[in-house]
DNA sequence: TGAATAGTGTCTTTCAGACAATATGCC
DNA sequence: GGCATATTGTCTGAAAGACACTATTCA
């Protein structure tokens, strides 16, 4: 299990001159990947689309949509493209959890895989007509298999983060169409958030908080009185900080911004 | 720059069984490493540990310290070797930022670097008298020079983690010896959020939250009132999640409650 | 007694949470 | 008219934020 690179070979060479040790057999390259948990809601649901392992190991399990990263590609490039390969949905809020990297985590070799989530409206997804007849099946998240490797790890962590973030960004619009009412989306934040909201509150505090925009045009189902249909005001959130190091420097201005007493030193 | 893996060929050759093209040359096997961002707090100021580089790329700037996962070690633990390299300290308040996979940012090879941070009491870091002499120093994160790599953004980005950490966790006790005043832990707070912060306010705040203990000590210094000196109550916040499978199902118990009405399919 | 820091209380505003009746459209 | 969902407001308690004076020690 001693997989090596010769670029490792070479910089690690140059680490251990400076301790006069050899201990190049303690190294060994990893494999990285990726692996996305797609969330979506279908039914009243908050669902994940899971893929039917067809090797070893695990084969049969359920597992993530993921795979390794290509030469050039970032990983939020891979993460995006292996989202594609299976939803055929592009420009889709996509967030890095974190790397998961316990050492067997899977069995053949060590394998350190990066955490994201997409969050994607039900209506953008295609049936999934997809190439090879993977089978495919969208799982409600209270209802999850054991899955392969630690997937239901990564998905407990992608939730979680899911559900922090709802706090301070308005993210629940990604899985919603372009129109809806208070109701579907206060049923949104009810399925993250996994607990039933207060019905005036929540409005009281979407409609204060100014990401709302009327759109005058009503949502007409069933026998009874319709609803308003909202549009979200604000922009995608951005999450490219990583791709444009210019943006680092208005963070680090804030930070730069002196203690206002205690000049010390 | 095609390095690859025996493993990852393996593997790639079963998942592109699927799609019956070869695309092998597509991959390649990046190299892994951890990055630290190791905080403490010295003459009040907030500062960060970096290492000046012996070897190119980026020869003679300063960097943080990192290295290569060995054989066995989760990511964790390879932070936490690193950490330890550097400052002799163990048991320190360690977390994960995310994964720096940007393609160039190592000018060698592909290298994705997971980005950590460390918060380290100045009294437990003795003075490195270190094996080879490496130059370290401590820098003030509002006075960075231009760091090797993407070192920049992995501190800024370690900075904020930090700072959305601290509203809801007290990890400020990490950056302070056992004992301490109000007026030092308030300085670690207005430090790390770095605004002035009302001294009634925050007493108030910190003394009805229940995390501190009074120890009856007083410390005297100076040619004023002395201080009362105080203990935090709870234990170090627990990360071993990943360690910890068995934790996982604490976590989905929660998420696995039913929705109370909608008992829908 | 002066210098330096420790320690303390009130008022206002804001936000979250509990809670129930009326409005509207469709059949 | 009856059904089903949409829509609306008040009260209360908790927490955050603004704000300034007294207390204690030591040189």
């Amino acid at each position: 299990m001693t997989a090596t690179n010769p670029f490792l070979a070479q910089i690690i060479r140059e680490r251990e001159n400076e301790s006069s040790v050899s201990r190049f057999h303690e190294y060994e390259t990893p494999l990285v990947t990726v692996d996305v948990v797609i969330f979506t809601v279908q039914d009243q649901r908050l669902k994940v689309l899971l893929i039917k392992r067809r090797h070893e190991p695990y084969i049969h399990h359920w597992a993530l949509p993921g795979g390794f990263i290509r030469s050039g590609e970032s990983l939020q490039d891979a993460a995006e493209r292996r989202l594609f390969e299976e939803t055929h949905v592009k420009d889709v809020y996509l967030q890095q959890i974190r790397a998961f990297g316990k050492p067997k985590r899977d069995p053949r070799a060590r394998v350190i895989s990066i955490g994201f989530y997409a969050l994607v409206g039900s209506t953008r997804i295609k049936p999934i007509a997809d190439s090879d007849a993977e089978d495919v099946g969208w799982y409600c998240v209270t209802e999850l298999p054991t899955l392969a490797f630690d997937h239901n790890l990564i998905i407990t962590t992608a939730l979680q983060n899911l559900q922090v973030n709802l706090e301070d960004t308005p993210v629940a619009f990604q899985l919603l169409t372009e129109k809806f009412t208070l109701t579907e989306l206060q049923k949104v934040y009810e399925l993250i958030e996994n607990k039933p909201l207060d019905k005036r509150n929540f409005r009281k505090k979407m409609l204060s908080s100014g990401i709302l925009t009327e759109t005058g045009e009503l949502k007409k189902e069933g026998r009874h009185r319709p609803a308003q249909l909202y549009r979200f005001t604000t922009g995608m959130p951005d999450d490219d900080v990583e791709e444009n190091p210019e943006a680092l420097k208005d963070v680090l201005q804030d930070i730069n911004e002196p203690m206002s007493k205690n000049g010390h030193q």
